[in-house]
DNA sequence: CTGAAGTGATAAACCGGTATAGCTCCTGCA
DNA sequence: TGCAGGAGCTATACCGGTTTATCACTTCAG
């Protein structure tokens, strides 16, 4: 027999379908003997149950999505969403629950997919990655009704659950560090301006200068592309009163501005500090290695997981999760500004 | 009306819901007007087929698999998969097929999945990567009857469908290169040897060697690290003969290289010429880019994708395509040998 | 004029589970 | 002795589609 099902279960053990399903789900109705007899039996048969014929009668369907909006040539550098995907995965496969996953171009792409998804009933709830000021998903996905959790970001006035770090306690420990050791010149080549972390970091900059006695504290946003990292880079250097220190906002823009420093003779980290905001194998690859910013995505993925399914099983439940903070990993990339 | 099924488009349409979904599915047993009276009222009330019961009554899901079993930290770093992911769904967006990816340890998880999606009925089919040296995935899913597609080498005897690259061909253009700007000291830094696709090219450069009258053609196993890449380099160039190029099987490792290149004051392309089987944003992050190997991973991908759609809609129909030849983008990473 | 074939539809079975109403015992208590 | 109540199980409806058997009716060939 190939594919055997409760009914083949039932015949089996003598039993009708109906106490197969109490058994194998763990409720009551059916005494411990026969549970045994039937749980054996199952196991016997290898049987296990159909997901689809599940879904239509739980309406549940066991499976999540995310949907990411990037252009595909940007995804697959930043290994961010390698370590989230493992971290999510590794959350779902305790209930064994499977992930969905869409790249997609836009926003509005990504919003379809949610209507699509919420119609064609093939998902419980969706992860949001990458908010941005004003989003437009998190109204699409309350009037869809679809539960979800957004990574990295609040989700709104009390509608979506969230897990977020803190980003500008974290941008507070690099400027902190660089002003420590002696950096009054500190720039901020940021990303994509509405995207509300890009928000949170330019605020937490601004706003630690004076305290810092920084005399310039610029924060310059681009698209996060190596090319606008490096073109930003250019500018800075080219100042006369270029920056001491420069703090990139993803590690393809700090690895893309160190190529610019080495380009026009600034040594790091002897005329010049850098720090990435985003870990990665590229920060380790360079040389100088990079100091930049760790955070546990792995872990990220994986609480995000656990308060999606919380969610998902109590929608009106509203749970905002403060994960650990990111620690700054001190590599060969800062120093103390030369003295002139 | 939140969720309109079959049966409300029956009610209002005033006929059976077996004629609404003759309609919808576009076969035959309804008129034309009547169909077109169903499909306008259907749109009207914005109905999407629950995948749940459409998958229980038509035993198909709509949905393929893709399992990558590699430790998530190598994972991301090569865009690789990004691209690759973004392909196969470009191939199966067409058809509306949803993509489940999971990412696993190790083949024997790997394996696992599959059982468990077969059982299940959760795919209507996977994709293979990273085929091995006798893969014993292949019996598996032979055994399982799950429809795949392999991709980068051939399915086995007979057995699976696949889309694959000529490897072989693309190592000799690279050698071939190299041979002709005049080097005749190449190695070979390889990837792990219980790949189909390190194979293969060990032994293009081993066939090649002879030919173009190469001193020394050495290949050199790793585990695809950027470590081992690093420290197999550190190796060769360490000899009293050393290459006066080195061919990485990876991108990464590439870069490795050119790291404990400068770390060892050889000067790259002066004293040694580097390239890349494999190319990403990486190689032009460096100083000097890294002349390498560009295959169309997108287009591999919507192909692999098509002969999928292709093997699940005839289980028996077996499939070998060939993609597109990479081709060898030149940077500055290569150059004729310094002659002494 | 009759029978065969074709068209356009319906009703009902079916896919493989879950949920629920109801039935049969058995036990305990008044 | 009678009856409430619960344990243990069966029968059946149901989820939302697809598929098949069947049927009424028209058309057309013989």
């Amino acid at each position: 027999m190939a594919r055997p099902t409760i009914a083949d279960i039932a015949d089996r053990a003598g039993v009708s379908k109906g106490a197969v399903s109490f058994a194998l789900n763990g409720r009551p109705g059916v005494s411990d003997a026969t549970r045994a007899r039937i749980l054996q039996i199952a196991e016997q048969m290898s049987w296990r149950p159909h997901s689809a014929a599940r879904a239509l009668g739980a309406s549940r369907v066991d499976s999540v999505g995310l949907v990411i909006a990037r252009p595909a040539r940007t995804l697959g550098v930043e290994p961010f969403f390698a370590h989230l995907l493992s971290g999510l995965q590794s959350g779902l496969s305790a209930r064994s629950i499977s992930l969905q996953l869409l790249i997609v171009e836009n926003t509005a792409a990504e919003i379809e997919v949610y209507r699509r998804w919420a119609s064609e009933h093939r998902v419980d709830g969706v992860i949001l990655v990458d908010l941005t000021v004003k989003d437009p998903r998190i109204d699409a996905l309350r009037e869809l009704e679809l539960p979800a959790v957004v990574i990295g970001g609040r989700g709104g006035k009390g509608a979506l659950a969230s897990v977020w770090a803190d980003d500008r306690d974290a941008m507070l420990s690099i400027v902190d560090y660089l002003a420590a050791l002696g950096h009054r010149r500190i720039a901020h080549v940021a990303g994509t301006p509405n995207f509300q972390h890009t928000q949170r970091r330019i605020r937490a900059v601004r706003d630690a200068a004076p305290r810092l006695g920084l005399v310039d504290a610029p924060s310059l946003t681009t698209d996060f592309s190596d090319a606008e990292g490096a073109a930003t880079t250019r500018k800075l250097l080219s100042q006369a009163d270029r920056p001491t220190a420069i703090v990139y906002d993803s590690d393809v823009m700090a690895v893309a501005g160190l190529g610019v420093a080495m380009e026009m003779g600034v040594s790091v980290p002897g005329d010049l500090s850098i720090v990435a905001f985003d870990d990665s194998i590229l920060t380790q690859l360079m040389h100088p290695a990079l100091t930049a910013l760790s955070r546990d995505t792995f872990e990220f993925g994986r609480q995000a997981a656990e308060v999606l399914l919380e969610v998902v099983a109590d929608p009106a439940k509203v749970i905002n999760l403060r994960t650990a903070d990111p620690v700054l990993t001190v590599r060969e990339s800062t120093a103390p500004p030369a003295t002139h």
